[in-house]
DNA sequence: GAATAACATAGACAATCATCTATGTCCTCA
DNA sequence: TGAGGACATAGATGATTGTCTATGTTATTC
């Protein structure tokens, strides 16, 4: 991932790579698989025990996930496990707590001028 | 909004609520209005000088992200002023670093048994 | 080595999304 | 009071998304 401009805020990713991490757990299923796998690893087929879906749509889910960096996966033999990426998971809480911080700045200084 | 029962993760809020949150900031134009208001409250049309895009769209922009619950909107006459809610942004930040934070006990937990 | 299990890929399809144009409503101001 | 600006709504449309079935590939196991 490359390094971006901010407009109002330091980013150490830019809008579309912020915008994919979102996407990737802007979806019930796969926001249920993070929260799964902030428990530990798991494999494929111990995530699917956990949802109604096809083994193919879990495969679609976690390649989603597997892409925006948000997850890892781990080949052993013909099991697949997969983990949190915990630094991308801060970076995204970073971002958010800089946003919230730019508005609590702006917010004790409302009459001063925000050259953002 | 409601309390909700996570799995792995205590939760201020459903997985739907917290899906809506992200489906808000997953796209490139909503993220940035999220960072431009992050600097300031600014009214629609201030807004809109900012994009290429047309008023109606923006107007359906606004709609999504106040009814998520980021941004507040407040009518001046005929004007919207549009404003950061802090405290959701926030609250989706401690989300994710909990999520984080299970995922690093673990990891310095790896041989344990992890109960969720 | 054949059967089975775990996973990926391809193609189809309905639903949702982001955008536009056209139009309506309400407010401001000359 | 009438013109114009700010915003919302409706309807249309192409793109994207989430899901499925069918099938392929690779690893395991009997």
């Amino acid at each position: 991932m490359s390094t971006a401009k901010g407009k109002g805020t330091i980013m150490k990713y830019s809008y579309a790579e912020y915008v994919l991490l979102f996407k990737a757990i802007a979806d019930p299923t796969r926001l249920n698989i993070v929260d799964l796998l902030s428990c530990g690893e798991m494999c494929g087929c111990q995530l699917l025990d956990n949802f109604k879906i096809t083994q193919p749509t879990l495969s679609y889910h976690m390649r989603i996930l597997c892409e925006s960096g948000l997850v890892n996966g781990r080949r052993e033999g013909a099991w697949m496990y997969y983990s949190i990426n915990g630094d991308v998971i801060e970076t995204i809480s970073e971002f958010l707590t800089e946003i919230k911080s730019n508005k609590d700045k702006w917010f004790s200084n409302i009459n001063d001028q925000c050259n953002c």
